[in-house]
DNA sequence: TGAATAGTGTCTATCAGACATTATCTC
DNA sequence: GAGATAATGTCTGATAGACACTATTCA
């Protein structure tokens, strides 16, 4: 077709390629998941409270950067939204779907294809429930290094964007009424004994292809920023969940310890949490009353990002 | 090219198409600019607090949404950035360049374009100064109505980005960090003695093209959370400024009264303005203090969101 | 009983907002 | 002097943070 039979003299005036990177935050990485940093790891099913962040990264497999680890993406299909495709990306990357998913930043430089070949790139950022995580399907090793394009055309052989194929999640639906579903299943591909899925800790990072370094940093701290101002911290946890649960949350995207008294009434003071007549059991200490995110419906504009404390 | 000669069959496997639409807020129309709203123009030139925002638009002058309004706009050249088309959109429209820009979203829907050819469109916001206002060029009258794709390829000839055509502005440079400056000069085009550019009041807009009204919308919702939370309002201003002035600013773009004297107190404690030994003078009243932005090199990364308040 | 966390009470420094008061200009 | 805004002072209610204290479970 028209794009992939261009000459290269020709390309300069294409229209740019557009593909998605994910940035998938979870609490730990998924059982059975392979990883990059074995002493982490070890510490985080060790330890009760996790002290980072964990991130899926794939492989590449081509140049530029052969060999290098990096963000889960794509280029988008036809007839799905960016949304759907950054969906698509970390249901094959973390074989579960997200309880929480979000614009970045479009980037559009001229430089950061290594061929003459515009790219622009849309990232996303989005946070992987704790349940969520435990019906994830294939993580790591069932994943498979595919990093041919398929047949949806935009077939640069030297895309910076990282395909990773895993068959698709069978895990609870999307029903965020942020967006729709995506129109189709992931398409599975060859599968292959090996994976070129890993999950890294955000505080450790190996090096990474383009500057998916600086796309992650940049995740990081909207993730803190938001973290701070709106509720979302819950959505790294179950449906249900102790007050000490999510400050543990707090304290782990923050990187900073939280007082639990004041932690409590800033929480409940913002009328967001419901408690179940439930209690925690079985730990060694008085049990915890349990809570659940009251208004889910709670409608957040195209994107949530403008945050008005006061409407005027 | 390629591209251009797909048959209809072939777009929906084609690579989207990327334009750049802006929404650049000014606290008035530049001198002798074409406007939409003659009471809120008339009015605004009256009084000399300004009570609402203006906007620069342009007429479509084909399909669809033909002879409606729109955002300035267009897609991207193979040679600039994002923030290039957007600058070039603005000073097209606007005569002139902005103090500030800023990404807004990506929009990348598969409904968005009205032909089976895919679109995403990248949204960008800023701020005109009132003195790059007054040395506007070719605002309005000279303007050109030129809706016909030129050489650069993405010639899809029912995209909905809008075309300005306006001399390049002889202004100040560009001299934000930011970004770096465009690489080339806008083409000048068939000149028109009818400008197809007419400013509108933020408040009272008529009937948009595509989804633009809800970006403007958003847009506004930004600005004013930005305006809250970060020092932005001056770059409404000139270099100098009085707090009453900027006061002005926040509360037409709040759209709600500030006391003068918290006003003051919270400006102070910013630490941001410095006062210049000046003051201004003609006024029926006590004089008041000049003040210039300090800090205009506070280095913000790639673009500034994540308005991290404290760093952890 | 000891260890550990849940949950409550309370004090303080800080800050936003309301509003009074003085200062200084033009007409 | 009238009128207008600049600039300062002061009071109050809300809140973040620090921290003491009680409650309740398991080992």
């Amino acid at each position: 077709m028209g794009f992939a039979d261009a000459s290269a003299s020709e390309r300069p005036y294409l229209p740019p390629a557009v593909a998605v990177s994910t940035v998938a935050f979870a609490l730990r990485p998924p059982p059975g998941a392979s990883t990059l940093d074995a002493d982490a790891a070890a510490d985080g099913e060790a330890s009760a409270a996790p002290a980072t962040l964990w991130i899926p990264l794939v492989r590449r497999t081509r140049e530029p950067f052969r060999g290098r680890w990096a963000l889960p993406g794509g280029p988008t299909r036809w007839n799905e939204t960016l949304t759907d495709t950054a969906l698509r990306s970390i249901r094959a990357a973390a074989g579960c779907t997200p309880g929480y998913l979000e614009q970045l930043y479009a980037f559009g430089g001229v430089e950061r294809s290594a061929d003459a070949a515009r790219l622009v790139t849309i990232a996303y950022w989005a946070m992987l429930g704790e349940g969520d995580l435990d019906a994830a399907v294939g993580a790591g090793a069932a994943a498979a290094a595919e990093d041919r394009p398929s047949d949806s055309g935009a077939g640069s052989a030297d895309g910076p964007w990282n395909r990773v194929t895993t068959a698709p999640s069978t895990s609870r639906r999307w029903d965020d009424p942020r967006d729709p579903p995506p129109l189709q299943p992931f398409d599975a591909a060859s599968p292959d004994s090996e994976g070129n899925v890993a999950w890294c800790s955000a505080d450790r990072l190996p090096e990474l292809a383009f500057d998916h370094a600086g796309i992650i940093a940049y995740a990081l701290a909207r993730l803190r920023s938001k973290t701070e101002y709106a509720a979302v911290a819950h959505r790294f946890l179950g449906p249900t969940f102790t007050i000490g649960r999510l400050r543990a949350v707090h304290e782990a995207v923050l990187g900073a310890a939280v007082d639990p008294a004041n932690f409590r009434r800033q929480m409940l003071a913002r009328g967001v949490l419901v408690d179940t007549g439930e209690r925690e059991t079985g730990a060694a200490h008085r049990p915890a009353r349990l809570y659940r995110f009251s208004n889910d419906a709670a409608p957040e504009p195209p994107d949530a990002r403008p945050h008005p404390r006061r409407s005027a």
